[in-house]
DNA sequence: GGTAACTTCCTAATTACATTAGGAAGTCGA
DNA sequence: TCGACTTCCTAATGTAATTAGGAAGTTACC
């Protein structure tokens, strides 16, 4: 028996590859363990099945997406920051649209749900330069994960159907809210 | 043979019932069947297959939002309208979550296409008020929809884990969004 | 080097679901 | 009343997830 040594993450890395390039809902066991050349039952050794997978592949995702995110906003502040890690999501969601469909299943696990924190904690950070105090700053971040979020699943839904730049509508959207978080609306 | 005269209506308000209960994941055939009183093969006769099925239903689900964001605009206009029909697409999607999330998935049938055609018809009208030209309307109906979308799917997926008010958080997205309109960002 | 513990992977079997084929019986218009 | 159409059925097939139980590779430790 020829043993390839594989463990959860190579599992996980090649769950990612398949639900990017052919979508989260064609993400099966059984092609999984195909691609990986073993058998649908050996993939139990590494992963706790379908839903599991799915959940660790989730967490895999908001930690990329925080990584990533978190290098757009080095070195930045205020709206800069604001527009770099803008940009650095949506590339992200272009980039690995099966891994971040994933992030948006809710998850019971522990580290799903710290990978989520980690996320709305970096946007607190990037917020930071807008002198929100109190709820204001939940409000914020709340207005600018939902743009974010709705944007590029709305663009992944083919929700933009005319010819009109959506990367313009973007940066449009992005330009909107940074005003709207200088203005008093949120002081 | 005792016939129910079932018809495909019958069939997708059935599912959307579903649906809306338990999500649209655990929309099955079998259960759908089981919950009419039919075999499942017998769902053949009125829908062509569980895709199907989920068109049909989103289809549903977005003639229904739109005629609640149409009686919500009625009579309406500026901010009065958007708030108002905010308002009326969130409450759609918190009453109608396993419709509105079949509402998500791309389709290729020209009805679905028409109600997805409506929606943004019926936000253009909406955006009438603040006196945007050309290219601009699209991004503005971009905006609007990004915030909409992006608030509600969060809110689904437990993304507000916050005791902080949700409602408030909305609110402030809308005016911040209507704030944006008027100013000269968008033209 | 041997061996016990552990891990990886397997086959076999069960269950659930979607789907197709083909047929019986209810319904309805001419 | 007859024929066409529709609704519903049983039977069968294929795919996928899951569990049980076992064989063989790997590793730590003597």
């Amino acid at each position: 028996m020829p043993r390839l040594g594989l463990d959860t993450d190579a599992v996980v890395t090649a769950a990612a590859r398949l639900a990017d390039q052919d979508g989260l809902a064609h993400l099966t066991l059984a092609r999984l363990a195909a691609e990986l050349g073993i058998r649908t039952p050996s993939l139990y050794a590494h992963v706790d099945g379908l839903p599991d997978l799915r959940a660790r592949l989730a967490a895999r995702g908001a930690q990329e997406l925080t990584a990533a995110l978190r290098v757009a906003a080095a070195g930045r502040s205020g709206i800069d920051a604001l527009r770099s890690v803008a940009i650095a999501y949506r590339e992200y969601a272009h980039a690995h649209p099966g891994t971040y469909a994933a992030t948006q299943v809710p998850s019971d696990r522990e580290e799903n749900q710290a990978a989520a924190r980690e996320v709305v904690a970096l946007m607190v950070a990037v917020l930071d330069g807008y002198g929100l105090e109190g709820d204001d700053v939940i409000h914020a971040v709340r207005a600018v994960r939902s743009a974010l979020h709705g944007f590029v699943g709305l663009e992944r839904e083919g929700g933009f159907a005319l010819s009109v730049s959506a990367a313009e509508s973007y940066e449009r959207l992005i330009e909107m809210i940074s005003t709207g978080l200088s203005a008093n609306l949120y002081q």
